[in-house]
DNA sequence: ACTAAAAAGGATAAAAAGGTCTTAATATCA
DNA sequence: TGATATTAAGACCTTTTTATCCTTTTTAGT
């Protein structure tokens, strides 16, 4: 469904947000090691993230990631999944057909646009905040 | 969603079906042709197909690829994405954790499930008469 | 200012997906 | 039976994704 990026960079970012709900930073090694991903690719996950201002890095001893008590609402789901594989999970044709659309559809196009809009209408309706919580509160662990 | 084999696969099935209505056998370039996708490539799926016995393959002069007409109904879109991407499309984990189980759900588990079942859900009801069938009403095409 | 700790960024490597090509097998038909 | 048309199969190449390593930049603490 998503790629393998995409996958660490929502764990690493539910786990950001767990730390960042009880006011505390985290540094990379300790992300990986939490969400099982490898350092090095996670590191360019966690760049790509800053840069899409879904957490917000800290350079320099003391330093880290975060995510801002305010950004905890307003970031959903769904800007994680684009940021890291655009729109064409829930845009675009399941069989691949560009001109693909409601006045031409293809034969399973309306079969798969239910899917599609409620796989987006979850993402879109699911925010940080509350899938951190559940976290803390739940035994679940991010690793595999 | 699905790998682009897969989409080729059901476009290529689908394109099958709809000949094999009309008791027409089709060529591989015929094939390739009528749904915009590389031959040599299209060849592999076919074969994978053939091997999972979703498509018949027939060699020599006057060969070709068919459908027999009681596999149209009993052939479900399923089999055709479990034959190319496995079942990791609906089970396993949205976040790709092994561990993640209703009794040890992630945070998204619940999130994802239902959407899920319903894919699957539609991937089994959805035979490949009904989808053929429509191809031949309609005015609609599988190139790109 | 110096040092150490952290992320950023670039270059590269490995693995998987996507795609091509050549040869073998098989069937038809003159 | 032999020539030919067609798929089957496997080796090979290319691109994208996943992953690593090394150097540079930033910054806190001393």
């Amino acid at each position: 469904m998503f790629s393998k990026a995409c996958q660490y960079a929502i764990r690493a970012t539910l786990f950001i947000a767990q730390r960042s709900l009880e006011g505390e930073r985290v540094r990379l090694k300790t992300i990986a090691k939490a969400i099982d991903s490898p350092e090095a690719f996670t590191a360019k996950i966690l760049q790509q993230l800053a840069r899409n201002k879904i957490i917000h890095s800290i350079k320099g001893p003391s330093g880290g990631f975060e995510i801002a008590d305010h950004d905890l609402d307003t970031i959903r789901l769904i800007k994680i999944v684009e940021a890291m594989d655009g729109d064409q999970v829930f845009d675009g044709c399941g069989l691949g057909l560009k001109q693909c659309n409601a006045a031409k559809p293809c034969p399973v196009h309306n079969k798969f646009k239910i899917i599609r809009e409620e796989l987006k209408n979850m993402l879109v309706t699911t925010n940080i905040r509350e899938l951190a919580t559940d976290l803390s509160v739940g035994s679940t662990v991010l690793r595999m």
